[in-house]
Parts: structure tokens; C-alpha cells; sequence
DNA sequence: CTAAAGTTTCAATAGTTTCTGAAAGTTTAT
DNA sequence: ATAAACTTTCAGAAACTATTGAAACTTTAG
């Protein structure tokens, strides 16, 4: 049915679908509708992966609400043929901002909402600082993260592969920036 | 016991660990340790915290697993008091770090293993190309991660702050390194 | 309007993970 | 060597999550 090498790549797309804050068979499904040429039918989805109809109509819809699959129609057939929503680049773009969504934007609030009170004792102003600190990594990843899609994969690449190449890249710009102050 | 502020702190990390590849009461467990100015023991992890003293002992094991708490002695005292191993920006790292090692590693290696073999047909070609992109993706930015910890949170805030600037910066740094070699 | 082709829902079941607490283990002081 | 103070382990119970499959629903064609 599928071939091993396939197999082998969509399995692993489940166990690492359950550690991303999917579950095993949405992994899968994600997974065999990347490296599917074709779209897929729901039940052909169901007799690859050997699940039931119901399961993959479960998993499709959270798919959907991620942003990672899209329905297509073909002209004189009544199925629905799903298909990925976009490159790679695109669907890693909308798992982050979907976690960041779900998990990091009321996590900031939290923080901001304990941060306005006065502390009444110095462990709670230890606390307090403590969470300035953790809002603030997490602010400025966020900012970060939400320039990523208008960069592109390309730049992200040179970006990347500079590495820590990119502090120096940083002071230069800073130089520049002083120099021309002057 | 804990003040209602630092109450609801404790219980929201228990459920970003329970996202994040941990469970919910280690979750809790190491948002008490990063906020507490003193370091705790075990049974008063358990008692703030309302579980278990085996489950403390248990989540002790797995948070150090992950390099994220440490052991403290006081003098003339038998007790093992427990304390964050680092900063905020330390622990975000060593996160980062052990899922890399956990989850990307692996399936870098599937991937590459994937990719050495000759497609059987025009399907499986299709798919070692999808597989081609996301190791290529998923290999820079280890890359990158890898290049965090030598760059410290001062300079990653001010790349962070860039956002897509960094873009910019690139081009600029592009076209310099062109002039200089003309 | 009806049948056929398809999709979704959801109660029940299966499977997995987490937590407890009692027993076993370790370390230190005397 | 013993007892006291502390920690770890692990089998079983409890809690939670995922999966099935049959019934209900929707859509289209004739």
C-alpha cells in the first residue's frame, strides 16, 4: 500500500505529532498529505493509515482549524480531496503562530495582569521580577516570529546559516548607525 | 501559603507544561522553583503544591533530566534544597536544547537515511523532495539555535527587535562584502 | 421526492499517562 | 551497629485522551 520508505516517514510524523501538541494520528495524516503528489480522499486517508472514517474526519477538522490542509473539488466528483495548506515553510510559519495564539499570548497576559499589582512582600517582589523577566523573552520572541513570514524562507536561510555570525553583523550595524550620527 | 498571585502563576505553568513535553505537576514544580527566592525541599514542594511526596520526587528526576534545576546543601542540614540551574534565558536554551536532542535529531537522521536511497518511482521521488525541504528547514534552524546560548539574551533582544529589519541588515552586509571585493 | 454517495457526530470502549502511598533504600550521627 | 532523617521506587488506582463504529446528517442526481 505504502511504500516503506513513505511508511517509515509517516509514522515517525506521528510520534512526533503527539509531542507537538497533536495527537498520533493527526501527526500521521499531516504527514502522508505532505508527501502525497495527489490529494487525498478522506477514505483513502482511513485505508492507508488503517484508521477509522470517523477518526480522520475528526483529525481533518483540527488540520483545519491549525491552518495546515485545504479541501479541493474535482469537476464531476463528489469527494473532498485534501491537500496541504501551502510549502513547508508556510505550514512550520502557521504552527508557530498558532501556538503562540493558544499558548504564548495568554501566557503574556498573565504575566502583564500580576505584574500591574503592588507586591505586598519581598517574595512576591522577587516573584515579580521574575516574571518581568520571563514576559520579556517571551515579547521580544514573539515580535521576532512575527517578522518571519514576510522574510521568506531564502533570508531566513542566510540568517541561519550566519549564526552567531550575527552579533558581529549587529555591532557593525551599530557602528554604522553611530557613524553616521556624527 | 502561596499568595494568590504566585498561586496563579504555579497553576498556568502547569498547563504550559503539560504543552510543552513535561507534565502538569512538573510544570508547577518548576515555575514554584523559578519564582521562589529561596530554594525549596522536597516536602515543601509537596506541600505548597498539594501532590504527592513520590510524584515530587519523580518530577525531580525528570526536571533535572532536563538540566533545568539543581541541588543545594545548607550546613548542618540533610535536606536537598532544590533552586533554578540558571536564568530565565539559561533555562529557554537548555529547553531548546534537549528537544532538539529528543526530537529533531532523530528525525533529522530518518530523514537523511530516507534521502540516500534511489526513489522506487515518481511518488516516491516526490515525497524524498518534500523530505529534502523539511530537512533542510529543520537543519537551519538548529543551526541557528545552536549559535543562542555564545550570543546572550542583550544581543538577542536587539535581534529580536530588528524583526524583519534583519532583512535589511543582510542586504546591507551583502552588498558591503560585494564592495569589498571588487 | 428518493436513493445514493458522501460526511459528521458522539456514546461507549480501549489505551495511555499520571499520581499515590507504602515499602525499600541511602546517608549520617552517635 | 543502630536509629533517625531523609530519598527513591514501583505496583496499582485514578484520571485523562484517543479511537471506533453505528446512527444521524447533508448534498447531489435523477
Amino acid at each position: 500500500m505504502m511504500s516503506p520508505k513513505i511508511e517509515s516517514f509517516v509514522m515517525h510524523c506521528g510520534e512526533m505529532g503527539s509531542r507537538w501538541g497533536f495527537n498520533r494520528t493527526i501527526g500521521q495524516m499531516c504527514g502522508l498529505l505532505v508527501i502525497s503528489k495527489q490529494p487525498l480522499t478522506a477514505n483513502e486517508i482511513s485505508d492507508m493509515l488503517n484508521i477509522s472514517r470517523g477518526n480522520v474526519s475528526m483529525g481533518i477538522k483540527e488540520l483545519q482549524s491549525w491552518r495546515l490542509i485545504q479541501v479541493q473539488h474535482k469537476p464531476g466528483d463528489r469527494k473532498e480531496y485534501y491537500t496541504p495548506a501551502g510549502s513547508i515553510w508556510e505550514m512550520a510559519i502557521r504552527v508557530f503562530e498558532e501556538r503562540r495564539k493558544r499558548e504564548v499570548d495568554p501566557t503574556l497576559s498573565l504575566l502583564r495582569d500580576n505584574m500591574l499589582e503592588e507586591p505586598a512582600d519581598e517574595s512576591e517582589a522577587y516573584a515579580q521580577d521574575k516574571m518581568r523577566e520571563i514576559h520579556d523573552l517571551l515579547d521580544s520572541l514573539t515580535h521576532f516570529a512575527s517578522e518571519l513570514p514576510q522574510m521568506g524562507p531564502e533570508r531566513l536561510h542566510s540568517l541561519m546559516k550566519l549564526g552567531a555570525g550575527v552579533g558581529k553583523v549587529l555591532d557593525m550595524k551599530d557602528k554604522f548607525l553611530k557613524q553616521s550620527n556624527k
